[in-house]
DNA sequence: TGCCAGGCCGGGT
DNA sequence: ACCCGGCATGGC
């Protein structure tokens, strides 16, 4: 990226803001909820991933305990409408053993871990890539960690702020950076990037009328 | 009808 | 260190 990347940033920050009003995310009622969603929305629409969160609340499974005892086939049933439900299960499984075994099934204990270490052990679970780490790190666990995703990549390459080619620890640092510590703030950016991709930054019909970020050398 | 969705893994160069 | 195929449902 370019010098100013401070200003930069927030100037982005500050037109998503006008354009689309706050977001107030919050995609789940409780933290361990959010990491299930977290899961599930990998490569997935949103609304899908809604279906097969309340197809565990009906079933009254969405506890760590519970869940972890429901077995691989009934579990790939209930988060069918998810997509890649077979695989998904496994990838639930997997972070659920880690969460039982590690923290008896606390998703509180599991957040006195230290960042740091914490991020490292999630990104060991398998099927936790760095997108889901940071996405249950932030809006789980209030903890301060930009979540990049496709949409953030596409929109800043598509105006020229990035090459393209940037991997996702080197977009990651450029947020955490050139942005002040804040948690409610990456919370609200990432949720703008994520609104922006919904309506103006789709892979197929070329952006050219998004009405949010400027082109590279524009005043505003 | 075909493309896309809030990725990630495993195997191959 | 990249590159690619596979994974799968539902909306537009």
């Amino acid at each position: 990226m370019h010098g100013n990347a401070k200003k930069t940033l927030r100037r982005i920050y500050r037109k998503l803001l006008a354009h689309f009003g706050p977001l107030n995310w919050w995609p789940g009622d409780t933290p361990f909820e959010i990491a299930v969603g977290a899961i599930l929305t990998q490569n997935t629409n949103w609304g899908n991933v809604e279906r097969a969160i309340a197809n565990l609340k009906e079933s009254k499974l969405l506890t760590p305990r519970a869940l972890y005892a429901v077995p691989l086939k009934k579990l790939a049933q209930l988060i069918r409408p998810s997509g890649y439900f077979n695989i998904k299960a496994k990838r639930l499984r997997a972070f659920l053993e880690f969460l039982m075994k590690e923290y008896g099934g606390s998703m509180k204990r599991m957040f006195r871990t230290p960042l740091s270490e914490l991020r490292e052990r999630l990104l060991a679970v398998n099927g936790i890539g760095p997108e889901t780490a940071d996405s249950i790190l932030l809006y789980a666990g209030n903890l301060p960690v930009f979540v990049v995703d496709a949409y953030t990549k596409r929109a800043l390459s598509r105006h020229g702020l990035l090459d393209g080619n940037e991997d996702y620890e080197t977009i990651r640092r450029l947020f955490e950076e050139n942005l002040p510590r804040d948690v409610a703030l990456y919370n609200e950016f990432h949720a703008q990037f994520v609104n922006l991709g919904k309506h103006y930054c789709r892979p197929r019909p070329l952006c050219d009328e998004c009405p949010i970020l400027s082109e590279k050398g524009a005043k505003n």
